[in-house]
DNA sequence: CGGGATCCGCTCAGATACTG
DNA sequence: CAGTATCTGAGCGGATCCCG
């Protein structure tokens, strides 16, 4: 009789609202594992950069501090996003971080957001000109 | 010399890098109005069931409280991704919350996130068979 | 019903310093 | 270089009360 998934909604009026929180709790899903301002970004460079090294991975990525790296990046290898690799013949340390194949998976989450961060841009000016209440 | 967004990589090895924030940027500002746990699931809700009222809103989405779902409303609405439609006429007030046409552009990120995580939920799933590390 | 105002605890992120 | 440790403050979100 229930649901272990949503017993929330989905009561009433079933059809319309069962398809909906489909895509709610898948969503919600997605977002629990590479939301938040950082992740997307983090796989983004490792994607285009191949194996990058820690600091670097600081540099590429303005604003964020080396405490949350470390913490973003130990959730992305949990979740088999990124890999660490050591390289410990050298001293100082070495140590790269690659994407997986399974952030791979990610490439058309990515481009689309990409692309619609492109367009809400370009929107966002038109609107300043547009919109007479700025002044 | 300088440009005005993203000055601080692309300085010494160019094409790669240059593509790549590029990408970052426009992921950047895509998190930047639709990022945190709520506003995707509120703007999904309100394009497949229509005119949602607070009320019912808080209940479709669980979890969600009642200050953090106001701030939410008032975000997408100056982002423009909804209405809030006022029906004076009655007492007590009903107030109704539409999706816009501009919210409609998300389509595509909203598919292919909800997408990725239903695939993401059935991966977890193998993996838990897999792993003998959980006992 | 649809919220706003207030208080308040608790986490998170920043800054700084330190280590192998 | 690649982080960890510690402290600390802001802010987020919960709970409660209140109002039109």
């Amino acid at each position: 009789m229930e649901n272990p998934i949503n017993t929330s909604v989905e009561i009433q009026d079933a059809p319309c609202r069962a398809n909906c929180s489909e895509n709610l709790s898948a969503v919600e899903d997605a977002i629990y594992v590479i939301g938040g301002k950082w992740k997307l970004k983090i796989i983004i460079v490792l994607q285009e950069l191949g194996n990058v090294r820690f600091n670097e991975l600081q540099r590429m990525i303005s604003g964020i501090s080396a405490k949350v790296l470390s913490n973003e990046l130990k959730d992305l290898e949990l979740n088999g996003f990124v890999k660490r690799v050591v390289h410990a013949e050298q001293t100082p340390v070495v140590v790269e971080y690659i994407s997986t194949d399974y952030s791979r998976t990610l490439k058309t989450v990515i481009m689309s957001l990409s692309e619609w961060g492109r367009k809400h841009k370009s929107n966002i000016r038109e609107d300043v000109f547009e919109n007479t209440s700025v002044r």
